[in-house]
Formats: structure tokens, C-alpha cells, sequence
DNA sequence: TATTGTGAAAGGGTTCACAGCG
DNA sequence: CGCTGTGAACCCTTTCACAATA
């Protein structure tokens, strides 16, 4: 165990595999094992436990894994134990539509600011909070102690708004607009780019017999 | 060329390389090498030229590759060239966000029906639109011929409404509910994560060191 | 006996390096 | 001479297969 490198894939099918485990924790389950595991998220039982085995051993042959055991650990792995504190700059409305998604919260994440230029936009209140001046970000964003910063601008205002965040201490990023971010080391940025994935399902359409590798 | 398959991470390399050709036509060049488009994103020469030619060969050995005509090509590969008509399955902040998203529109996507389950919802006016009942999705995707579906509903209703596009004939899903779906062969579907994108960043704060690859 | 944990093999994506050509 | 196009090498991820063991 304790390796220093994960895959992006191997990642992203912990996050799965955590969802899963919950499910069948209120569903009462004791133990799984690795292939039902699998099967429930179309992956392979070799898949689950190499993934797992970077982290420890958590099964007992012949028995396989104890339930709420193996999802307290990947959720300790995952780091999602916790509240994390979290800042939008964009006061849209895909921001209003992150802020008011529940998932969120339930996951332990709170948003701490709301931030963007638009004069009418700055003051108003969202719930408890009030969408302040990016121009204060880096303040405001060091004196709650945010962690993760997620960037719903337009694509002209995003590099600008990232390099704030960075300078006032973020080091994780969430980036929707659609334009390539350049952060420091140190920083783990992530896109959800929304033309790039309707690119990804015209292409698909357009080329029919051709196959999308992982 | 004209492979049989394409990697995910190449597939979405060509949608960058269409961002950045556009953006250097705008900006007057003739023509641009495989070194300096890739230097746009941080990609390599070699992959750039690899991933090309998994199409043709598009470019002049000693000069590059002419910029208006490559950003065509591309535009066409990817089949972004022409209108396509999405379905929208959940009428809520999210769905109104993506509705109202407008480098949706400048890309040729075109929103042709939003459908909710909540009556309240039904019927109400976005823009030229009227939100339309999803138990009439199926006549109502037929008729308007609509080839793009996208999800927003909540988790639980997500495979529900999925099933319900293939069978209204669509065959290319984009999925936001933080579930997996299921789908038949032949049937191209993408996710959107949430919550798998937030919990790598996580992950990242967490295990400090630790590098997350490809 | 059922299932884990893991070396070894296979698969496939990326990088290298250079021949080919404008 | 500069840069493309591409086979080969390399590297990383996935799959296989089996010894270990509850």
C-alpha cells in the first residue's frame, strides 16, 4: 500500500465504489465482495481490489469485504469525512445552480463565498450569505479559510479569477468555464467543459461504428 | 487514417485544438505547427501530429499546418459544423442554467424541448419553449427529431428518463445526475460528476504529495 | 470452499526518433 | 533546412491467474 501516484480512472471509480457501499450499507448489507462490487458499476473484480490494494488490504479471503468498514475507509481515503470549505466566483446562473445543488452539501461541502463583478449582482443576498466583489476575493477567501475554489465565469474572466485564488491560497480548483487553465504546481486543477463533452457525443454521431476508448 | 477507435483523452485533444485554431484565426495566422498548437495546452508536437493523423495528413512537411483549413477539417471531424437538437429532461436551476448557456447556441446546439415531471413546471414558458410533460417525451423527441439528450433530473429519476430517450430513438446521452445509468449498446453516453469531480479535488487536499496521473 | 491480494502478462496510449518531403 | 508523418520503444493501466488464507 501507500503508493505516491493514482490514475485519474482508478480515482474516479472510488468515488463509485463509495456510493455504492453506501447504498448497500442502507440496504443492510455485512459484507461484498470484490465481483458484486464490480458488477454493480459494470467494472471487473481484479479492477476493485487492485484499486482498493492501493491503499491497504481491507477484505478477508473467502469472505470478502466488510461493508461499513470498507466505506468509512474510502470515505477517509476520498477525504470526505469532513466540511470543506468552498468559494464560487460567478454569481450566474450555473452558480446559483451549484449553490442550490443538495448533493453538495450532503457531501460535507459548504459554500463560505459567493463572488463576481457585476455591480447589481454584488450585495445581493444568496441564503445566509452575500455575493461579494471579486475584487475582495483574496481577503475574504483567507479570513473564512477556504479550501477549494470553483470557477463559474465567463471564459475571459477565468484565468484572472484562478490567479486570485491561487495567490490568497487555494490550491484545489474547480474550472466550468470552457477555456484551458493555467495553474502553478502544487494546485490540482479539474474541468468540467461542457462542449467538450456534446464535441465528444457529436463525434459519436458522426462517425457511427467508431469506438470511444476509456 | 480512419482508425476504428479513438481514445477518450485524444478525443478530447481535438476538441482544444478546434478552441485554439479558432482563436489563431481570429487572430490572422496562415498557418501554425504541430509545436506551437500544442504549446497552446500543454500537450507535446508528437501527440498533436498522432492524433491528427489518426484522420489524414493535413499538414506540409517544413511549413505546418494551414490554420482555416485544419479549424475546418476538425470542425468537421468532430461534426460540429451543423444545428443539433437537444432535449433537456429536468426543468430545475440546473437545466435552466444549461438553457440559458450560450456558447451552447454558438456551437450549433440548439435546445428544441425541456420536460419535467413537476406540474407546476409544466407548461411554463423558456423562451420560445413551453416545458412539456416527460410523459410525452417519447412523440415529442420523434417529432421534433431530436438526436442529443441531456439529463438533469434528480438521481433517482435519471435511468427512468434515460430509458425513455432510447427509446424515442436518441442515441447520445449527456448524463448530470450523480448516478450511472445504464444504456444498450449503440447508445453513446457521457457524465458529468459533481461529486466525483469534487471529491479528486479531495483527495488532492488530502494526501498532500500524492500525484494524480492522466 | 470462496475470495482476497498480487506478481506476471497483456493491452493500449504516449513519447521518441528519424525518414520523407516541401 | 524545418516540420510532418509514423514505426518502434517505452510506460502505465488493466487483466489474468494463482498462491495464500479466513
Amino acid at each position: 500500500m501507500t503508493a505516491r501516484r493514482i490514475s485519474d480512472s482508478a480515482l474516479r471509480r472510488l468515488s463509485h465504489y463509495l456510493r455504492f457501499l453506501e447504498s448497500f450499507e442502507v440496504e443492510g448489507r455485512a459484507t461484498i465482495s470484490s465481483g458484486d462490487l464490480a458488477a454493480r458499476g459494470g467494472m471487473t473484480s481484479a479492477q476493485v481490489r487492485k484499486d482498493l490494494s492501493l491503499f491497504g488490504s481491507f477484505g478477508k479471503r473467502g469472505l470478502g469485504y466488510p461493508v461499513p468498514e470498507l466505506r468509512a475507509r474510502l470515505a477517509a481515503i476520498l477525504g470526505v469525512g469532513r466540511r470543506w470549505d468552498v468559494a464560487l466566483a460567478g454569481a450566474g446562473k450555473l452558480g446559483a445552480a451549484l449553490y442550490a445543488y443538495d448533493g453538495f452539501r450532503r457531501r460535507g461541502f459548504h459554500v463560505a463565498a459567493v463572488f463576481d463583478v457585476d455591480p447589481r449582482k454584488i450585495g445581493r443576498r444568496w441564503g445566509q450569505l452575500e455575493v461579494e466583489d471579486v475584487a475582495g476575493l483574496g481577503p475574504s477567501v483567507r479570513a473564512k479559510g477556504v479550501e477549494i475554489g470553483i470557477v463559474v465565469t465567463p471564459a475571459e474572466a477565468a484565468q484572472e479569477v484562478a490567479d486570485a485564488m491561487v495567490a490568497a491560497g487555494i490550491t484545489a480548483i474547480l474550472n466550468f468555464a470552457p477555456r484551458k487553465l493555467v495553474v502553478s504546481d502544487g494546485v490540482t486543477l479539474r474541468d468540467v467543459n461542457l462542449a467538450i463533452e456534446l464535441e465528444a457525443l457529436c463525434f459519436a454521431l458522426t462517425h457511427e461504428g467508431w469506438e470511444i476508448g476509456r
